[in-house]
DNA sequence: TCTGGGGTCCTAGGACCC
DNA sequence: TCTGGGGTCCTAGGACCC
């Protein structure tokens, strides 16, 4: 049996921990750049405001009925979620982070001395809620997909009233109810819910006479299969009771880093572009050091911005291999400028860029070689560097992120930075800064 | 005027091998 | 005129997630 534990409107939730005047207000979190509505209170919601919808499309509503705008605050969020966690797994035996604000449980182990799963799950939200302050919903089920299903009933449940046949709002367990209450909650949902279908394939579905999740339960497998997609009948199998995602609390690494950046204001210059991609690939390099990984390529990317229409679009990417695997932050930016000089063209209002570490692999993996001198190797190439970049790392957790950069990122005569990202309503990080420790007054 | 960022998985098609 | 069979690996693109 899994549970699924998800925040509500978590950003949004996080920002009412220290002002608590934003309760009962209609609330967004903007994206990067102020762009758009990434998390909304329920005010927000009601108000009509979509996720992800553009800032610009909504904002005349500030003015109309208060909707007050954030812009996102990582930095906080992050550190609440790892609050959130440290409650959550003294829960169960095993817990699986699965994003920011969600995070499986898995009570396998622990099937027989579970006892009520809705009072468990009630427990659980009323000590993450009187330790932290921020509101949840559970859901059990005995796949994950189920309790993806269940959470989302939970959640439904409890900001629209009656909205589901539930007895308790906020907690709701898939797994012991008969097959008629079952089918009441499955006719109820629009397949779109499900996890793992998406936007594309819920109107092909709909098409197809499969409107409900209980539709949906009962197609064929092989037919769906066929129509549609291997991914779907795992979905399918899921909902019927068949587990076939598995339970990961040890998850790997990661296959690959990113790290882009939608422009402030257009950049033009290729110099420009380059300062932008030198900060990139910083911060991308510094991920992949924290992973004890090295890459073995860098792709860069640079792109115009598909809104503009009247704009000329461009948009390419470049894959520059590396000659061995490296987590040096000099090599590997310099490998972003080459590919950048690459794909580089004048002419065009560039709207967003980035670098993506590829080929990942452990650091500790070290391909032996002879070493021949080679007047095609940078002299980086051949030198170990890894005590300078655990240095580099070690100053800038200590006095803050950017505190020991390369030069090439940073302000300069003659150049100006457009690129930098927006954030005009940012809230203080007061949780992980100490210059941005709330205020008491007495 | 203004439209996020960071991931994973699957599939199809091409290049290449013997 | 007539041109195999079986396999792997890589990449690009699409779909999905939060």
């Amino acid at each position: 049996m899994y549970a699924l534990l998800d925040a509500n409107n978590f950003y949004v939730s996080c920002e009412r921990l220290f002002r608590p005047s934003l309760v009962g207000r209609p609330v967004v979190v903007l994206s990067n750049n102020d762009g758009c509505a990434i998390s909304r209170s329920n005010e927000a919601k009601a108000l009509g405001v979509r996720m992800a919808q553009p800032w610009f499309q909504c904002r005349h509503l500030e003015r109309e009925h208060g909707l007050l705008a954030l812009s996102s605050n990582y930095e906080l969020y992050g550190e609440m979620s790892e609050r959130l966690l440290a409650i959550a797994s003294g829960y169960a035996p095993r817990a699986e982070v699965y994003s920011i604000d969600e995070t499986f449980l898995d009570f396998e182990a622990t099937e027989r001395a579970l006892g009520d799963r809705v009072s468990l799950g009630q427990r659980l939200r009323a000590h993450i809620l009187r330790w932290i302050g921020l509101p949840t919903c559970v859901g059990f089920g005995p796949t994950k997909t189920l309790a993806k299903l269940a959470n989302h009933i939970a959640k439904t449940a409890e900001r629209t009233p009656g909205s589901y046949p539930v007895r308790h709002a906020g907690v709701c367990d898939l797994g012991p109810l008969e097959s008629d209450e079952l089918h009441a909650l499955f006719a109820a949902t629009p397949v779109g819910e499900v996890w793992g279908i998406g936007r594309r394939t819920a109107p092909q579905l709909e098409a197809a006479g499969i409107a409900s999740v209980l539709d949906l339960v009962r197609t064929d497998t092989r037919a769906l299969r066929t129509r549609f997609s291997v991914v779907l009948e795992r979905t399918l199998r899921e909902l019927r009771g068949t587990s076939c995602i598995g339970f990961d609390d040890a998850p790997a690494p990661n296959r690959q880093i990113m790290v882009s950046r939608s422009f402030g204001e257009p950049v033009l210059r290729g110099s420009e572009l380059a300062q932008a991609l030198t900060r990139f690939a910083g911060r991308a390099a510094e991920r992949l050091r924290a992973q004890q990984a090295a890459a073995g390529a860098v792709l860069v990317f640079i792109t115009t911005s598909p809104f503009r229409r009247d704009d000329a679009q461009y948009s390419r990417s470049v894959s520059m291999p590396l000659l061995r695997p490296t987590a040096d932050t000099a090599v590997l930016v310099s490998a972003a400028i080459s590919g950048l000089r690459r794909i580089y063209r004048k002419g065009y209002r560039y709207a967003k860029a980035g670098v993506m570490l590829l080929e990942l692999q452990p650091q500790a993996l070290r391909q032996r070689e002879l070493e021949l001198p080679s007047p095609d190797a940078p002299r980086e190439y051949t030198r170990d560097r890894t005590k300078l970049m655990t240095a580099m790392d070690r100053l800038n957790r200590r006095y803050g992120r950017g505190a020991l950069a390369l030069a090439g990122a940073e302000p300069r005569e003659g150049l100006e930075r457009p690129w930098l990202t927006k954030a005009e309503r940012r809230t203080p990080r007061y949780t992980t800064r100490w210059d941005e420790l709330p205020l008491a007054r007495v």
